[in-house]
DNA sequence: ATAATTACTGACTCATAGGTCAGTAAGAGC
DNA sequence: GCTCTTACTGACCTATGAGTCAGTAATTAT
């Protein structure tokens, strides 16, 4: 009795191939990625993936959306079910937060989003919504919060909260690009918040 | 009487094209440019750019270097002929240094290099010893010099020179990917260059 | 069991784009 | 002028890879 060649299992299949997708999208980038070679890795054949995915776009937008989108989510839940002051929390889960972003699968979104935004823009206009804005929302929240309760002083640095992120963005790409001389991403994050805390703090 | 169908013009070939290829990929990044579209703009057959470039790849290293070495020169040279003091040299030529980065065919090629990081790993060697180690020694260099005349604290921040760059490629990128989205990017850099003055001041 | 349904395969098509090269004509030398 | 060198052209070759579809076999319904 010979095994089944195959067993059909639609309802994992999505996920199996975008996780696919995903790293052969971290080691190659997308241009260069084969179709097929996301088949093969996904263990299904190439029809198969046209079956769940219409073209290779569609396929790197779901890539995306589904590295990208818990995470915003976990932020937000988290800064909104807090008790913590704002220093506080930005000592605590946004730092932790922050220390995880290089490394992780974000990075590798973020260099996808860098290089394909161009030949993308409703992919932008997608990442731009559901992440970015909702990030510095988010960041901008807890400084005003701040400065409500008198833990901060009103500065310029106030209003820019892209300087909170700046140096991660900064460790991102230094690890996109030198993967092979390794920044200390964590001191160059926590020495950034130390620093702008000391600035705005009243 | 015919003009002639073209000119002879081995000198300026190989600056047309790198010039043509480096608008080429700024608009559609590396993979998507197509040889012969440089080729045409400028104003050359496919097969002339082969006489120049053995390969794609090699146009584009060509462009990457062209672009970018005569940028660091600048700086480099700048730094040791300038008798300011560290703090005035960062507020006057180091800022406007930073402040024209972005928007400038700089952010091009750090688009580009993202992007292909991983598949041209000697032209991220050729970045590192040309660019990115220079740049950021010139930095570190700065930096000391302050301490050592006492203008400067020793701190944290003292020997982590990203931190002065984190919100410029923070800028950079945002610029790459969201263009239609505007950021103050000289406010940005401006402030972050505040901050880490005031901190660092003795 | 048997039929009906559909998840799945893999060989195929076809457009694209990197790279080549035989031939052409611009310009230099005489 | 005539000849020689070589910068330059453009038609061609070929590999590649996105996307298709007729057919197959796993599962479900009867």
């Amino acid at each position: 009795m010979a095994q089944p060649r195959y067993r059909r299992r639609k309802q994992d299949r999505p996920q199996e191939i975008t996780a696919a997708a995903f790293t052969a999208f971290a080691e190659k980038g997308y241009a260069a990625t084969r179709v097929e070679e996301v088949a093969q890795r996904a263990g299904v054949s190439k029809g198969l993936l046209y079956l769940y995915f219409k073209t290779k776009e569609e396929l790197f937008k779901a890539v995306v959306r589904s590295v990208v989108i818990p995470r915003v989510d976990a932020l937000e839940n988290e800064l909104n079910a807090s008790q913590l002051s704002a220093e506080e929390f930005i000592r605590g889960p946004v730092l932790e937060f922050m220390k995880r972003l290089p490394g992780s699968p974000v990075s590798v979104v973020i260099r996808l989003m860098i290089a394909e935004a161009p030949r993308h823009p409703d992919l932008v206009e997608f990442y731009w919504e559901n992440v970015a804005s909702r990030g510095m929302g988010a960041l901008q929240q807890l400084l005003d919060r701040g400065v409500e309760n008198g833990e901060f002083r009103r500065t310029a640095v106030n209003d820019l909260p892209q300087l909170l992120l700046a140096p991660v963005m900064m460790s991102i790409v230094w690890g996109l690009v030198f993967s092979q001389r390794p920044l200390d991403t964590d001191t160059l994050i926590e020495t950034n918040i130390e620093m702008i805390l000391a600035y705005i703090r009243a």
